[in-house]
DNA sequence: TAACAGATATATCTGGTAGATAGGGGGAGT
DNA sequence: ACTCCCCCTATCTACCAGATATATCTGTTA
């Protein structure tokens, strides 16, 4: 199977909503699409320019912000239909936790402390996303609402879990605090 | 900053259990580590070939498995107490739903009803893990506990927000399935 | 016994990706 | 005029996933 460059329906997207250069590309994926998907620039500029290229993309003047063509709008719902492609975990906490016994038994709570309010902070911010996105009513609120939805969800759950497994711990035989 | 490579721990982490070749590395750490972590050959065998030259592993003899030594004991140690560095969000289904507009309300419910199942598959398969791996007593067993009872808050949240969601969509005004 | 299938094992190559770095240009304050 | 500080465009290195090539070993079937 071929690996498919998951930037491009990014840029595109980014650029569906409004003209753009490719540093505003960046900020506004890091702003709005910043909870559950990232750009870096050595992606984006190249990206512009391949798209420029096929035509999916173009630029009154070399100054000017990028838009979409006809074309590129055509490109940008292609890919949005095209299956999202999954990728593989790497979660590092779990990583240590799972050779927490090498770690040793506080580390380990250190580790669930910060992670427990790491869930917190996110929990909060997503209320005030939520709140700033509802304020304005447009076609695209509901779906953003959804995604921030998804962000609520996991952050209680990454909580629940954070103090079930802080109590875990505790109820383990070994060098409490 | 120096970006570290996160190979060398999980490899390390797999060989602290009992010595094993390159093809057994990578088949632990899909088979146990697989919920939230994943390793390709194109970096098992380079990492497996410089953790030799820094003597932190070694082969009794070249068909013989990679064992740890003293020195990748200390090492394994040393990268567990690094704080975890988190990689960057890359989610598709969320992308899609945030576009979902353009993308169209069924195809919308298609993704929220293949996530629901994937998530329903998900928490089966964590049930399973969980009495599997509680049935043996060893004193790593409340560590792997732990991850996988992250799995299963992370799969019900996921359950919950599928559900949310399609209920949210079908309240949307727009043409229904 | 020969042929075959499938698992084990090692290695390499391509291309996507993150993060660091470098530097040009323009406006604001001193 | 000077010099910050953003905005903006790049580029480079290292990391990483997945596909692919190749070879060996083992058990099964013809």
């Amino acid at each position: 199977m071929v690996r498919r460059s998951q930037t491009e329906l990014a840029v595109l997207g980014a650029l569906s909503v409004q003209p753009m250069t490719g540093y505003a590309v960046r900020e506004a994926i890091r702003d709005v699409l910043g909870h559950f998907w990232s750009e870096s620039f050595g992606q984006i500029y190249p990206t512009l320019a391949a798209l420029e290229e096929q035509g999916h993309v173009r630029r009154p003047d070399r100054a000017a912000p990028y838009e979409l063509t006809a074309s590129g709008q055509r490109r940008l719902r292609d890919l949005l239909a095209e299956p999202a492609q999954k990728t593989p975990p790497r979660n590092g906490l779990m990583l240590r936790l799972f050779f927490g016994r090498q770690l040793g038994q506080a580390a380990c709570r250190a580790l669930l402390h910060q992670a427990r309010d790491d869930a917190e902070r996110q929990l909060a911010e997503y209320t005030g996303l939520r709140a700033a996105v509802a304020a304005e009513a447009t076609p695209d609120t509901p779906y953003a609402l959804l995604t921030i939805s998804a962000g609520e969800h996991t952050a209680r759950a990454a909580l629940a879990w954070a103090e079930d497994s802080l109590a875990a711990l505790d109820a383990l035989p070994g060098d409490q605090p």
